[in-house]
DNA sequence: ACCTGAACACCGTTCAAGT
DNA sequence: ACCTGAACACCGTTCAAGT
Protein backbone atom coordinates (compact mmCIF):
# COMPACT_ATOMS: atom_id res chain seq x y z
CA UNK A 1 0.00 0.00 0.00
CA UNK A 2 2.89 2.35 0.63
CA UNK A 3 3.48 2.03 -2.78
CA UNK A 4 0.73 4.23 -3.62
CA UNK A 5 1.93 7.18 -2.24
CA UNK A 6 3.74 7.95 -5.77
CA UNK A 7 1.41 7.48 -8.71
CA UNK A 8 2.76 4.47 -11.15
CA UNK A 9 5.50 5.47 -14.00
CA UNK A 10 4.49 7.13 -16.83
CA UNK A 11 1.67 9.34 -14.98
CA UNK A 12 4.39 11.35 -13.04
CA UNK A 13 6.64 13.39 -14.83
CA UNK A 14 8.38 14.78 -11.94
CA UNK A 15 10.56 12.89 -9.37
CA UNK A 16 13.18 15.55 -9.47
CA UNK A 17 12.94 18.42 -6.63
CA UNK A 18 11.20 21.94 -8.00
CA UNK A 19 13.68 24.60 -8.71
CA UNK A 20 14.14 27.89 -10.17
CA UNK A 21 16.78 26.89 -13.02
CA UNK A 22 14.02 23.74 -13.56
CA UNK A 23 11.27 26.30 -13.53
CA UNK A 24 12.82 28.33 -16.59
CA UNK A 25 13.55 25.42 -18.69
CA UNK A 26 10.18 24.13 -18.57
CA UNK A 27 9.28 27.30 -18.88
CA UNK A 28 11.24 27.90 -22.10
CA UNK A 29 9.82 24.57 -23.34
CA UNK A 30 6.10 25.82 -23.33
CA UNK A 31 7.04 29.09 -24.58
CA UNK A 32 9.08 27.39 -28.07
CA UNK A 33 5.82 25.32 -28.04
CA UNK A 34 3.22 27.42 -27.77
CA UNK A 35 4.39 31.21 -27.43
CA UNK A 36 5.22 33.99 -25.06
CA UNK A 37 1.25 34.89 -24.31
CA UNK A 38 0.00 30.98 -23.77
CA UNK A 39 2.38 30.78 -20.74
CA UNK A 40 0.42 30.54 -17.61
CA UNK A 41 1.41 29.72 -13.90
CA UNK A 42 -0.85 26.84 -14.09
CA UNK A 43 -0.02 25.51 -17.13
CA UNK A 44 3.82 25.82 -16.32
CA UNK A 45 3.33 23.58 -12.89
CA UNK A 46 1.15 21.01 -14.63
CA UNK A 47 4.40 20.36 -16.92
CA UNK A 48 6.21 20.29 -13.54
CA UNK A 49 3.66 17.81 -12.35
CA UNK A 50 3.42 19.85 -9.33
CA UNK A 51 0.74 22.48 -7.78
CA UNK A 52 0.73 25.90 -8.87
CA UNK A 53 1.52 27.02 -5.98
CA UNK A 54 4.48 25.15 -4.93
CA UNK A 55 6.41 27.47 -7.84
CA UNK A 56 5.88 30.19 -5.76
CA UNK A 57 8.81 28.97 -3.45
CA UNK A 58 11.24 29.34 -6.08
CA UNK A 59 9.98 32.16 -8.07
CA UNK A 60 8.73 35.59 -6.78
CA UNK A 61 5.69 35.88 -9.97
CA UNK A 62 5.47 35.37 -13.47
CA UNK A 63 7.11 38.42 -14.74
CA UNK A 64 10.07 37.04 -12.91
CA UNK A 65 10.08 33.93 -14.71
CA UNK A 66 10.08 35.49 -18.10
CA UNK A 67 12.93 37.42 -16.99
CA UNK A 68 14.65 34.62 -15.92
CA UNK A 69 13.89 32.43 -19.03
CA UNK A 70 15.29 35.65 -21.31
CA UNK A 71 18.30 35.85 -18.87
CA UNK A 72 19.02 31.94 -19.60
CA UNK A 73 18.61 32.62 -22.83
CA UNK A 74 20.83 35.22 -23.28
CA UNK A 75 23.58 34.20 -21.26
CA UNK A 76 23.91 30.93 -23.69
CA UNK A 77 24.89 33.68 -26.59
CA UNK A 78 28.88 33.27 -27.61
CA UNK A 79 30.36 34.32 -30.59
CA UNK A 80 33.72 33.85 -31.79
CA UNK A 81 35.79 36.89 -32.17
CA UNK A 82 38.39 37.24 -34.59
CA UNK A 83 40.35 39.78 -33.82
CA UNK A 84 42.50 40.67 -36.81
CA UNK A 85 39.76 40.28 -39.26
CA UNK A 86 38.24 43.51 -40.74
CA UNK A 87 35.84 45.17 -38.57
CA UNK A 88 33.31 44.87 -41.33
CA UNK A 89 33.26 41.09 -41.06
CA UNK A 90 33.05 41.10 -37.24
CA UNK A 91 30.20 42.94 -37.22
CA UNK A 92 28.63 40.44 -39.59
CA UNK A 93 29.74 37.34 -37.74
CA UNK A 94 28.51 39.14 -34.52
CA UNK A 95 25.21 39.65 -35.83
CA UNK A 96 24.83 36.24 -37.83
CA UNK A 97 25.75 34.53 -34.35
CA UNK A 98 23.06 36.73 -32.36
CA UNK A 99 20.14 35.77 -35.40
CA UNK A 100 21.09 32.23 -34.91
CA UNK A 101 20.73 32.41 -31.37
CA UNK A 102 17.00 34.72 -32.37
CA UNK A 103 16.07 31.51 -34.93
CA UNK A 104 16.53 28.60 -31.78
CA UNK A 105 13.78 30.50 -29.28
CA UNK A 106 12.23 32.88 -31.75
CA UNK A 107 8.68 33.30 -29.97
CA UNK A 108 11.14 34.51 -26.54
CA UNK A 109 13.13 36.43 -28.56
CA UNK A 110 10.44 38.01 -29.93
CA UNK A 111 9.27 39.04 -26.66
CA UNK A 112 12.20 40.00 -25.19
CA UNK A 113 12.93 43.04 -28.04
CA UNK A 114 9.72 44.78 -27.13
CA UNK A 115 9.27 44.05 -23.98
CA UNK A 116 12.68 43.42 -21.67
CA UNK A 117 14.19 47.01 -22.18
CA UNK A 118 16.85 45.35 -20.08
CA UNK A 119 17.13 42.30 -22.15
CA UNK A 120 20.37 43.67 -23.31
CA UNK A 121 22.65 44.94 -21.43
CA UNK A 122 25.79 47.05 -21.45
CA UNK A 123 27.95 44.24 -20.15
CA UNK A 124 26.60 41.29 -22.02
CA UNK A 125 29.04 39.43 -24.71
CA UNK A 126 27.06 40.71 -27.52
CA UNK A 127 26.77 44.13 -26.32
CA UNK A 128 30.67 44.33 -25.16
CA UNK A 129 31.47 42.74 -28.43
CA UNK A 130 30.01 45.24 -30.44
CA UNK A 131 31.30 47.88 -28.67
CA UNK A 132 34.94 46.23 -29.22
CA UNK A 133 34.48 46.03 -32.44
CA UNK A 134 33.30 49.57 -33.05
CA UNK A 135 36.09 50.88 -31.11
CA UNK A 136 38.53 48.61 -33.11
CA UNK A 137 36.84 50.10 -36.28
CA UNK A 138 37.94 53.82 -35.65
CA UNK A 139 34.72 54.95 -34.05
CA UNK A 140 35.53 57.75 -31.95
CA UNK A 141 35.83 57.58 -28.18
CA UNK A 142 32.82 60.30 -27.85
CA UNK A 143 30.46 58.74 -30.28
CA UNK A 144 31.08 55.25 -29.52
CA UNK A 145 27.80 54.63 -27.38
CA UNK A 146 25.62 56.19 -29.85
CA UNK A 147 27.17 54.50 -32.64
CA UNK A 148 26.60 50.91 -30.71
CA UNK A 149 23.27 52.31 -29.91
CA UNK A 150 22.44 52.66 -33.96
CA UNK A 151 24.02 49.16 -34.58
CA UNK A 152 22.15 47.59 -31.88
CA UNK A 153 19.09 48.86 -32.33
CA UNK A 154 19.13 48.18 -35.97
CA UNK A 155 19.77 44.34 -35.93
CA UNK A 156 17.06 43.99 -33.02
CA UNK A 157 15.10 45.89 -35.13
CA UNK A 158 15.31 43.71 -38.00
CA UNK A 159 15.62 40.57 -36.23
CA UNK A 160 12.26 41.72 -34.79
CA UNK A 161 10.57 42.25 -37.79
CA UNK A 162 11.69 39.06 -38.91
CA UNK A 163 10.61 36.86 -36.37
CA UNK A 164 7.13 38.57 -35.81
CA UNK A 165 6.32 37.84 -39.52
CA UNK A 166 6.27 41.58 -40.74
CA UNK A 167 9.48 41.29 -42.80
CA UNK A 168 7.83 38.36 -44.70
CA UNK A 169 4.51 40.22 -45.47
CA UNK A 170 5.95 43.16 -46.99
CA UNK A 171 8.41 40.71 -49.03
CA UNK A 172 5.63 38.55 -50.15
CA UNK A 173 3.07 41.14 -50.93
CA UNK A 174 5.08 43.42 -52.66
CA UNK A 175 6.43 41.03 -54.91
CA UNK A 176 4.76 37.93 -55.41
CA UNK A 177 7.47 36.22 -57.33
CA UNK A 178 9.46 36.36 -54.15
CA UNK A 179 10.36 33.47 -51.97
CA UNK A 180 10.85 31.15 -54.62
CA UNK A 181 13.68 29.68 -52.12
CA UNK A 182 11.82 29.64 -49.19
CA UNK A 183 11.35 32.34 -47.00
CA UNK A 184 14.32 31.71 -45.22
CA UNK A 185 16.55 32.63 -48.04
CA UNK A 186 14.36 36.13 -48.45
CA UNK A 187 15.16 36.57 -44.61
CA UNK A 188 18.78 35.55 -45.20
CA UNK A 189 19.17 37.89 -47.74
CA UNK A 190 17.19 40.72 -46.20
CA UNK A 191 19.24 40.59 -42.75
CA UNK A 192 22.48 40.33 -44.86
CA UNK A 193 21.40 43.34 -46.78
CA UNK A 194 20.35 45.37 -43.77
CA UNK A 195 23.79 44.55 -42.17
CA UNK A 196 25.53 45.16 -45.61
CA UNK A 197 23.60 48.38 -45.80
CA UNK A 198 24.20 49.95 -42.46
CA UNK A 199 28.42 48.90 -42.12
CA UNK A 200 28.66 50.97 -45.78
CA UNK A 201 26.79 53.81 -43.96
CA UNK A 202 28.98 52.94 -41.10
CA UNK A 203 32.47 53.71 -43.39
CA UNK A 204 31.03 56.66 -45.30
CA UNK A 205 31.02 58.17 -41.39
CA UNK A 206 34.50 57.04 -40.83
CA UNK A 207 35.47 58.32 -43.86
CA UNK A 208 34.58 62.27 -43.09
CA UNK A 209 35.59 61.75 -39.62
CA UNK A 210 39.07 60.56 -39.63
CA UNK A 211 41.19 58.30 -41.21
CA UNK A 212 38.76 55.89 -41.85
CA UNK A 213 40.68 53.15 -40.66
CA UNK A 214 41.00 52.08 -36.79
CA UNK A 215 44.44 51.52 -35.13
CA UNK A 216 45.26 47.85 -36.02
CA UNK A 217 46.01 47.14 -32.07
CA UNK B 1 -40.24 58.62 -10.50
CA UNK B 2 -39.84 57.66 -13.95
CA UNK B 3 -36.51 60.34 -13.78
CA UNK B 4 -34.87 57.71 -11.74
CA UNK B 5 -34.30 55.98 -15.24
CA UNK B 6 -31.47 58.00 -15.30
CA UNK B 7 -29.13 58.82 -12.67
CA UNK B 8 -28.26 62.51 -12.24
CA UNK B 9 -26.19 64.02 -15.07
CA UNK B 10 -22.13 63.37 -14.09
CA UNK B 11 -22.91 60.20 -12.91
CA UNK B 12 -23.53 59.01 -16.72
CA UNK B 13 -21.30 59.75 -19.32
CA UNK B 14 -22.61 58.05 -22.25
CA UNK B 15 -25.43 59.63 -23.52
CA UNK B 16 -24.74 58.88 -26.74
CA UNK B 17 -25.51 54.99 -28.33
CA UNK B 18 -22.31 52.60 -28.59
CA UNK B 19 -20.48 52.76 -31.77
CA UNK B 20 -17.70 50.73 -33.29
CA UNK B 21 -15.69 54.07 -33.82
CA UNK B 22 -16.75 55.03 -30.05
CA UNK B 23 -15.57 51.91 -28.93
CA UNK B 24 -11.96 52.22 -30.40
CA UNK B 25 -11.68 55.98 -29.52
CA UNK B 26 -12.47 55.44 -26.06
CA UNK B 27 -9.99 52.11 -25.92
CA UNK B 28 -7.14 54.23 -27.70
CA UNK B 29 -7.68 56.78 -24.64
CA UNK B 30 -7.23 54.16 -22.50
CA UNK B 31 -4.43 52.74 -23.81
CA UNK B 32 -2.21 56.01 -24.50
CA UNK B 33 -2.88 56.27 -20.19
CA UNK B 34 -2.49 52.72 -19.16
CA UNK B 35 -1.01 51.03 -21.97
CA UNK B 36 -2.36 48.02 -23.65
CA UNK B 37 -1.67 45.34 -21.49
CA UNK B 38 -3.87 47.32 -18.72
CA UNK B 39 -7.22 47.56 -21.65
CA UNK B 40 -9.68 45.09 -20.80
CA UNK B 41 -13.13 44.61 -22.14
CA UNK B 42 -14.88 45.56 -18.96
CA UNK B 43 -12.94 48.18 -18.09
CA UNK B 44 -13.76 49.67 -21.94
CA UNK B 45 -17.15 49.11 -21.29
CA UNK B 46 -17.18 50.64 -17.60
CA UNK B 47 -15.36 53.36 -19.81
CA UNK B 48 -18.29 54.12 -21.46
CA UNK B 49 -20.86 53.42 -19.12
CA UNK B 50 -22.10 50.54 -20.95
CA UNK B 51 -22.58 46.67 -20.04
CA UNK B 52 -19.18 44.75 -20.71
CA UNK B 53 -21.25 42.48 -23.06
CA UNK B 54 -22.71 45.20 -24.99
CA UNK B 55 -19.70 45.74 -26.53
CA UNK B 56 -19.68 42.22 -28.95
CA UNK B 57 -23.05 43.46 -30.11
CA UNK B 58 -20.33 45.86 -32.19
CA UNK B 59 -16.70 44.26 -32.05
CA UNK B 60 -16.13 40.58 -32.48
CA UNK B 61 -13.86 40.39 -29.75
CA UNK B 62 -11.10 42.26 -27.51
CA UNK B 63 -8.48 41.26 -30.28
CA UNK B 64 -10.68 43.15 -32.97
CA UNK B 65 -11.04 46.27 -30.75
CA UNK B 66 -6.98 46.68 -30.76
CA UNK B 67 -7.02 46.01 -34.59
CA UNK B 68 -9.48 48.59 -34.91
CA UNK B 69 -7.74 50.82 -32.52
CA UNK B 70 -4.41 50.52 -35.19
CA UNK B 71 -5.95 51.09 -37.82
CA UNK B 72 -7.96 53.93 -36.80
CA UNK B 73 -4.78 55.81 -35.77
CA UNK B 74 -2.47 54.11 -39.09
CA UNK B 75 -4.82 56.16 -41.33
CA UNK B 76 -4.39 59.49 -39.51
CA UNK B 77 -0.74 59.23 -40.98
CA UNK B 78 -0.39 62.07 -43.52
CA UNK B 79 2.94 63.53 -44.99
CA UNK B 80 3.94 66.46 -47.39
CA UNK B 81 5.80 64.77 -50.47
CA UNK B 82 8.31 67.38 -51.10
CA UNK B 83 8.92 65.79 -55.33
CA UNK B 84 11.26 68.19 -56.34
CA UNK B 85 13.48 67.83 -53.07
CA UNK B 86 16.19 65.45 -53.38
CA UNK B 87 15.62 61.76 -52.16
CA UNK B 88 17.33 61.99 -48.85
CA UNK B 89 15.69 64.88 -47.49
CA UNK B 90 12.18 62.99 -48.62
CA UNK B 91 13.49 60.40 -46.63
CA UNK B 92 14.44 62.28 -43.49
CA UNK B 93 10.99 63.93 -43.57
CA UNK B 94 8.39 61.12 -43.91
CA UNK B 95 10.64 59.05 -41.17
CA UNK B 96 10.22 61.73 -39.16
CA UNK B 97 6.30 62.52 -39.46
CA UNK B 98 5.77 58.89 -38.82
CA UNK B 99 8.02 59.08 -35.49
CA UNK B 100 5.82 62.12 -34.77
CA UNK B 101 2.69 60.21 -35.03
CA UNK B 102 4.70 57.22 -33.15
CA UNK B 103 4.89 60.17 -30.32
CA UNK B 104 1.08 60.83 -30.07
CA UNK B 105 0.60 57.09 -29.21
CA UNK B 106 3.64 55.54 -27.90
CA UNK B 107 2.24 52.38 -26.39
CA UNK B 108 -0.45 51.56 -28.91
CA UNK B 109 2.41 51.95 -31.59
CA UNK B 110 4.92 49.64 -29.63
CA UNK B 111 2.67 47.35 -29.42
CA UNK B 112 1.67 47.28 -33.26
CA UNK B 113 4.45 47.12 -34.54
CA UNK B 114 6.10 43.55 -32.23
CA UNK B 115 2.32 42.11 -32.03
CA UNK B 116 0.99 43.38 -35.55
CA UNK B 117 2.87 42.44 -38.24
CA UNK B 118 0.18 43.56 -40.43
CA UNK B 119 0.25 47.08 -38.64
CA UNK B 120 1.96 48.48 -41.77
CA UNK B 121 0.99 47.60 -45.34
CA UNK B 122 1.95 47.96 -48.54
CA UNK B 123 -0.99 49.80 -49.61
CA UNK B 124 -0.72 52.42 -46.59
CA UNK B 125 0.32 55.82 -47.11
CA UNK B 126 3.77 55.53 -45.35
CA UNK B 127 4.60 52.29 -47.23
CA UNK B 128 3.50 53.56 -50.83
CA UNK B 129 5.41 57.25 -50.24
CA UNK B 130 8.28 55.33 -49.35
CA UNK B 131 8.07 52.78 -52.37
CA UNK B 132 8.22 56.24 -54.20
CA UNK B 133 10.91 57.98 -52.80
CA UNK B 134 12.94 54.85 -53.52
CA UNK B 135 11.81 54.58 -56.70
CA UNK B 136 12.62 57.89 -57.61
CA UNK B 137 15.93 57.81 -56.03
CA UNK B 138 17.01 54.94 -58.97
CA UNK B 139 16.51 51.91 -57.01
CA UNK B 140 16.17 49.28 -59.36
CA UNK B 141 12.57 47.72 -60.01
CA UNK B 142 14.21 44.78 -59.04
CA UNK B 143 15.31 45.31 -55.40
CA UNK B 144 12.44 47.76 -54.27
CA UNK B 145 10.53 45.77 -52.28
CA UNK B 146 13.95 44.61 -50.51
CA UNK B 147 14.97 48.16 -50.42
CA UNK B 148 11.81 49.56 -48.87
CA UNK B 149 11.68 46.70 -46.80
CA UNK B 150 14.80 47.32 -45.31
CA UNK B 151 14.77 50.80 -44.67
CA UNK B 152 11.12 50.42 -43.76
CA UNK B 153 12.56 47.91 -40.94
CA UNK B 154 15.07 49.88 -39.77
CA UNK B 155 12.79 52.26 -39.28
CA UNK B 156 10.15 50.72 -36.85
CA UNK B 157 13.09 48.79 -35.69
CA UNK B 158 14.66 52.29 -34.68
CA UNK B 159 11.46 53.48 -32.96
CA UNK B 160 10.67 50.33 -31.37
CA UNK B 161 14.10 50.39 -28.73
CA UNK B 162 12.69 54.35 -28.42
CA UNK B 163 9.04 53.42 -27.79
CA UNK B 164 10.04 50.99 -25.22
CA UNK B 165 12.95 52.44 -23.24
CA UNK B 166 15.91 50.31 -24.55
CA UNK B 167 17.68 53.12 -26.69
CA UNK B 168 17.74 54.94 -23.49
CA UNK B 169 19.02 52.59 -21.30
CA UNK B 170 21.30 51.54 -23.57
CA UNK B 171 22.81 55.21 -23.77
CA UNK B 172 21.94 55.86 -20.37
CA UNK B 173 24.12 53.02 -19.17
CA UNK B 174 26.46 53.14 -21.56
CA UNK B 175 27.74 56.87 -20.69
CA UNK B 176 26.70 58.60 -17.60
CA UNK B 177 27.51 62.16 -18.85
CA UNK B 178 24.22 61.36 -21.37
CA UNK B 179 21.17 63.28 -21.50
CA UNK B 180 22.36 66.57 -19.95
CA UNK B 181 19.57 67.99 -22.46
CA UNK B 182 16.80 65.51 -21.77
CA UNK B 183 16.38 62.13 -23.14
CA UNK B 184 13.83 63.45 -25.64
CA UNK B 185 16.82 65.19 -27.14
CA UNK B 186 19.20 62.22 -27.00
CA UNK B 187 16.86 60.22 -28.55
CA UNK B 188 16.62 63.45 -31.54
CA UNK B 189 19.86 62.66 -32.40
CA UNK B 190 20.00 58.73 -32.35
CA UNK B 191 16.69 58.88 -34.71
CA UNK B 192 18.46 61.49 -36.63
CA UNK B 193 21.95 59.80 -36.85
CA UNK B 194 19.94 55.88 -37.40
CA UNK B 195 18.61 57.44 -40.95
CA UNK B 196 21.89 59.58 -42.06
CA UNK B 197 23.84 56.11 -41.56
CA UNK B 198 21.09 54.00 -43.62
CA UNK B 199 21.33 57.01 -46.27
CA UNK B 200 24.69 56.98 -46.70
CA UNK B 201 24.63 53.40 -47.04
CA UNK B 202 21.73 53.29 -49.62
CA UNK B 203 24.24 55.85 -51.54
CA UNK B 204 26.76 54.30 -51.18
CA UNK B 205 24.75 51.13 -52.95
CA UNK B 206 23.28 53.30 -55.75
CA UNK B 207 26.92 54.72 -56.56
CA UNK B 208 27.72 51.18 -56.93
CA UNK B 209 24.85 50.06 -58.82
CA UNK B 210 24.60 53.11 -61.65
CA UNK B 211 25.11 56.15 -61.42
CA UNK B 212 23.88 57.00 -57.99
CA UNK B 213 21.37 59.18 -59.31
CA UNK B 214 17.50 58.69 -59.83
CA UNK B 215 16.34 59.84 -63.15
CA UNK B 216 14.81 63.29 -62.21
CA UNK B 217 11.67 62.43 -64.60
C1' DA C 1 11.89 24.44 4.26
C1' DC C 2 8.76 23.07 1.17
C1' DC C 3 4.29 22.13 -0.39
C1' DT C 4 -0.87 22.59 -0.85
C1' DG C 5 -6.12 23.65 -0.91
C1' DA C 6 -9.27 27.16 -0.70
C1' DA C 7 -10.17 31.54 -1.83
C1' DC C 8 -10.02 36.34 -3.95
C1' DA C 9 -10.21 39.45 -7.50
C1' DC C 10 -9.93 39.49 -11.74
C1' DC C 11 -10.12 38.04 -17.16
C1' DG C 12 -12.70 37.02 -22.28
C1' DT C 13 -16.59 35.18 -24.04
C1' DT C 14 -21.23 32.40 -24.62
C1' DC C 15 -25.89 32.17 -24.24
C1' DA C 16 -30.52 32.62 -23.10
C1' DA C 17 -33.50 36.10 -21.93
C1' DG C 18 -35.22 40.59 -22.01
C1' DT C 19 -36.84 45.38 -24.50
C1' DA D 1 -31.80 45.46 -33.28
C1' DC D 2 -29.81 46.28 -29.22
C1' DC D 3 -28.88 45.35 -24.58
C1' DT D 4 -28.18 42.53 -20.28
C1' DG D 5 -27.48 39.10 -16.22
C1' DA D 6 -25.82 34.82 -15.16
C1' DA D 7 -22.58 31.66 -16.05
C1' DC D 8 -18.30 29.19 -17.78
C1' DA D 9 -13.64 28.42 -18.10
C1' DC D 10 -9.97 30.43 -17.25
C1' DC D 11 -6.10 33.82 -15.02
C1' DG D 12 -2.20 35.51 -11.09
C1' DT D 13 -1.60 35.64 -6.48
C1' DT D 14 -2.47 35.52 -1.11
C1' DC D 15 -2.85 33.12 2.88
C1' DA D 16 -3.50 29.89 6.37
C1' DA D 17 -2.65 25.29 7.04
C1' DG D 18 -0.25 21.15 6.52
C1' DT D 19 4.40 17.97 6.42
Amino acid sequence: MEKAKRPPRGTRKRDVPLTEAGIYVAALRLIDADGVEALTMRKLATALDANPMSLYHHVPNKDAVLRGVARMVGTQFRTVTLEDAPWQERIRLLATDFRTLAHRHPKLMAYSFSHQADFIQPEDPFWAALTAILDAAGVPQSELPQITALVGAVITGVLTAELNGALHRWLSLASPTVGEDGPIHDENCMFRLTLDTIITGLEGRLATNGDGRGADH
